[in-house]
DNA sequence: AGCACGCCGACT
DNA sequence: GTCGGCGTGCTC
């Protein structure tokens, strides 16, 4: 009897493979578990196995499967139905979703190793000037690595030359695969069985008179048993007896003390006192029993509570209600590394209880998580993590809480699966019969959509914790501050004040602008030129700090130009201005503060953002300047005054949700003002004081916008009224990706008519050399989904076979907001 | 995605 | 004349 498996392999290809194995393998093998598979020449890949059976492909030979690489699988049924679902839902291949899914260290590669041929003497005359100087290398190194050839005939192609060697009979190649994942293990030490009764203990010591160094390990060793019941580790021994682990080898090769290996764990907080949640005020208690009501009926709730009106202690609530159960919870985040503060308040209520998932950890860390959230461990009851933890391999799921819902980084743009973690997640819920709690201040319109039409369940929250007022928001109308020359550089002379009268209380300000750098944009004063991007269709903006040009796409820069490269002339200004430009005048204006800045130039590196996030805490920052950064989630108890300094490139952001996103980040923004008793101040400065979204910001009057925006909505047919899925197309090639992406339109309008919009060519064409071109189709509610997709699918097939176009890379994007 | 195979320009 | 550029097609 011949037996076969299905696998999944991680790279973009659409269907599965199927391998060969033995009947001893197939007794073991199981779906979920990783196999080593050859795929293609040369190429080994750790490859998941999703079904076993027993039917022979027709058309070709299966190869055979390499080895299994795992005991069990570390891959639920569940996840694989999650990812069928991901890949069919966001039209992605499955591979795809297993590459965003595992923790790298579980998707081996093989690399190529290539080693001396022993058995032929090599005639050094025959051999080239580049075949000889990697022959000469293998006379002193016994493997070399394709990278190290490389360096050594100082060429990227060297396929060729180890192509003729191998020829030539010189060298001959091996595939070599490894695991990433190395567990840890830590050395114990102890005193051999055979001394443990006195007597034998004294003659030992005796006998030691003249070895002091190792007297001294063992009366260490005896003191450190005497302190604490818990093994001993070798490096600690070593440590505290002064000594060196040469004399430690030397009394367990003379069988006095006994070693011993533990695996363990990297990631293992200390179990400090665990703080008792705090007790909810009345407002918190009233919007916890209705969300658990709202539970009784609904898979969803939307938590809808104002800024820093705590809705944290509410999930702590649940929380603790759920891992009584023992059920596992999910707390999905926007961007980890913004949340420090929340994590430690969680820490102090869970202790151990609580697993921190996310891209920053090492390989091994991550490995760890995985299995402890498999295993269902205790340690990983609570599982806190941006978009990606919801790939871990749930067993119980109980509660899934989504905070600050509306953030658009919960949507994957670039490689695929381009998946909401949002959405997602309540498909996860609804696998396991888990409940998700979307919470957020300002909610996304699709959620606050689907809670009023009673899909969701609506709690809301709109009193600030401690009673403290809303912030008292303003908007200054720097067109007038300009013609009755108010203005101080970007400044208004409102604004000033504020931080004048803030730190004279000695209470802290952010000023938040949506740009980094200098300014944006260089300006010739004689032609009019200004320096571009070669890669790109962008100006360069102006970073100060380094005196550079730079792109905020690709990253190419240059050295500020001294004179136009157009004219020569030497009259260069400046247009626009970002975090920089404003961190500068503050220091002029402001010369005894402290100013801090705030952006990606200055949270580089691991603990950049803490770093600044601390020393603001610490209050050793006066005035704060930053980017959107600044809106998420974090938690400043003087800040008295919130500066908006420029409202109005928000707004003019060509996209239909730019006044929905502008009314949340101003919120948002809004709501890190006046925490603590007093109340805040935020000021908004504006050409364009009359707008209606800015009105909306300065009354906190979600609904009204609400009710406007989803006016506009359904007036354009946008979401949620229609779905969208974006195809683009890129291509080097300007005229190519324009005809190949007409042709698509083409298509695709006579299948969807009037709801195909465009194409259009996005208001940056060109992005690191490659020209990009956008479709829009929108789907009405009534209209099948999953038959769109597949018109959809087939057109791009057809497409996939017009030689004219190929090369032209297709990226479609379902739900792209 | 990788990688091999195959066809054309720029160099020893 | 070869080397190496990239377009094309396939992978169980």
């Amino acid at each position: 009897m011949s037996y076969f498996i299905d696998v999944i392999l991680p790279i973009p290809l659409d269907k599965e493979f199927t391998y060969s194995i033995n009947s001893s393998e197939a007794a073991f093998v199981k779906p979920g578990m990783r196999v080593a598979v050859q795929f293609g020449k040369s190429k080994i890949y750790a490859a998941l196995v999703t079904v076993v059976h027993q039917t022979p492909p027709i058309v070709y030979e299966a190869k055979e499967i390499e080895h299994i690489l795992d005991e069990s699988p570390i891959v639920t049924k569940d996840q694989l139905k999650l990812w069928s679902w991901i890949s069919s839902y966001y039209m992605c291949t499955k591979g795809e979703v297993m590459r965003a899914a595992l923790p790298s260290a579980f998707l081996l590669e093989s690399e190529t190793i290539v080693l001396k041929n022993e058995n032929n003497t090599v005639d050094e005359l025959l051999l080239k000037d580049d075949e000889f100087l990697v022959f000469e290398a293998l006379q002193y190194q016994s493997l070399l690595r394709i990278q190290e050839i490389m360096n050594i005939v100082s060429k990227k192609n060297v396929l060729p030359v180890i192509k003729r060697l191998l020829e030539k009979e010189v060298i001959t190649v091996q595939e070599e695969i490894y695991e990433q994942y190395k567990p840890k293990i830590v050395r114990y030490i102890k005193l051999d069985q055979e001394y443990k009764e006195e007597e034998a203990l004294k003659l030992l010591l005796d006998s030691l008179t003249r070895a002091p160094k190792q007297r001294e390990v063992l009366m260490q060793l005896f003191t450190l048993e005497a302190q604490t019941s818990k093994p001993i580790k070798v490096t600690e021994l070593v440590k505290k007896s002064n000594s060196s682990s040469a004399v430690i080898k030397t009394l367990i090769d003379k069988n006095i003390l006994e070693e011993y290996h533990v695996q363990t764990d990297r990631v293992h907080y200390e179990a400090d006192t665990q703080y008792e949640s705090k007790k909810l005020n009345e407002y918190q208690d009233i919007a916890f029993k209705e969300i658990k009501e709202s539970f009784n009926t609904k898979d969803v709730c939307l938590l809808h509570g104002v800024t820093s009106s705590g809705k944290t202690e509410i999930y702590v609530k649940l929380i603790e209600e759920t891992i009584k159960q023992g059920r596992q919870v999910l707390y999905l985040l926007p961007e980890i590394g913004l949340t420090t503060q929340l994590i430690s308040r969680l820490q102090q209520y869970f202790g151990e209880k609580l697993t921190v998932y996310h891209s920053k950890y090492s390989v091994n860390e991550r490995v760890e998580a995985w299995n402890n959230v498999k295993g269902a461990k205790s340690k990983a009851q609570i599982v806190i993590g941006a978009r990606s933890a919801i790939f871990l391999p749930f067993t119980n799921l109980g509660l899934i809480i989504v905070d600050e819902e509306h953030e658009s980084t919960f949507k994957q743009y670039d490689p695929a699966p381009r998946y909401h973690a949002r959405d997602t997640a309540i498909v996860l819920g609804h696998m396991f019969k888990a409940k998700v709690l979307l919470g957020s201040a300002t909610p996304s319109l699709e959620t606050y959509y689907n809670a009023i039409k009673n899909k969701f369940g609506l709690v809301k929250l709109t009193r600030r914790f401690g009673n403290v007022l809303m912030p008292d928001i303003n908007l200054v109308d720097v067109k007038t501050k300009y013609k009755k020359k108010q203005m101080t550089g970007h400044f208004s002379d409102t604004l000033l004040e504020g931080i004048q009268d803030a730190l004279r209380e000695k209470e802290q300000v952010i000023l938040f602008q949506n740009r980094r750098g200098y300014s944006p944009v260089v300006e010739c004063n004689t032609c009019g030129h200004s320096p571009q991007c070669p890669n790109c269709d962008v100006s360069l903006t102006y970073h100060n700090h380094r005196n550079q040009l730079r792109c905020h796409y690709c990253g190419y820069n240059m050295a500020m130009l001294l004179q136009c490269m157009a004219c020569n002339s030497t009259e260069l200004q400046t247009k626009g201005f970002g975090t920089e430009q404003i961190e500068q005048e503050l220091k002029e204006l402001f010369p005894d503060y402290k100013i801090g800045r705030m952006d990606q130039d200055t949270t580089r590196g691991k603990y950049g953002y803490e770093k600044i996030i601390n020393s603001f805490e610490q209050g050793e920052i006066d005035i704060l300047v930053g980017t959107q950064m600044l809106s998420k989630g974090l938690d400043f108890r003087n800040v008295t005054l919130v500066g908006i300094m420029n409202a109005d490139n928000l707004l003019n952001f060509p996209d239909f949700r730019a006044h929905e996103r502008s009314f949340q980040l101003m919120q948002q923004v809004a709501g890190r003002a006046g925490r603590t008793k007093k109340r805040g101040k935020v000021l908004i400065q504006t050409y364009n004081p009359y707008h209606q979204i800015l009105q909306q910001v300065s009354i906190n009057d979600f609904q009204g916008m609400y009710k406007d925006q989803i006016e506009e909505r359904h007036q354009y047919k946008y979401p949620p009224f229609f779905r969208i899925i974006k195809i683009t197309g890129k291509h080097k090639d300007y005229n190519k990706v324009n005809s190949a992406i007409d042709w698509l339109a083409r298509s695709l309008r006579n299948s969807f008519h009037e709801n195909v919009l465009g194409p259009e060519f996005p208001p940056i064409s060109r992005i690191r050399n490659q020209y990009h071109k956008n479709i829009l189709i929108k789907i009405p509610q009534k209209q099948s989904l999953s038959k769109t997709k597949d018109i959809i699918k087939k057109i791009h097939t057809s497409f996939a076979t017009i030689k004219e176009f190929s090369g032209v890379r297709i990226i479609i994007n379902v739900d792209n907001y």
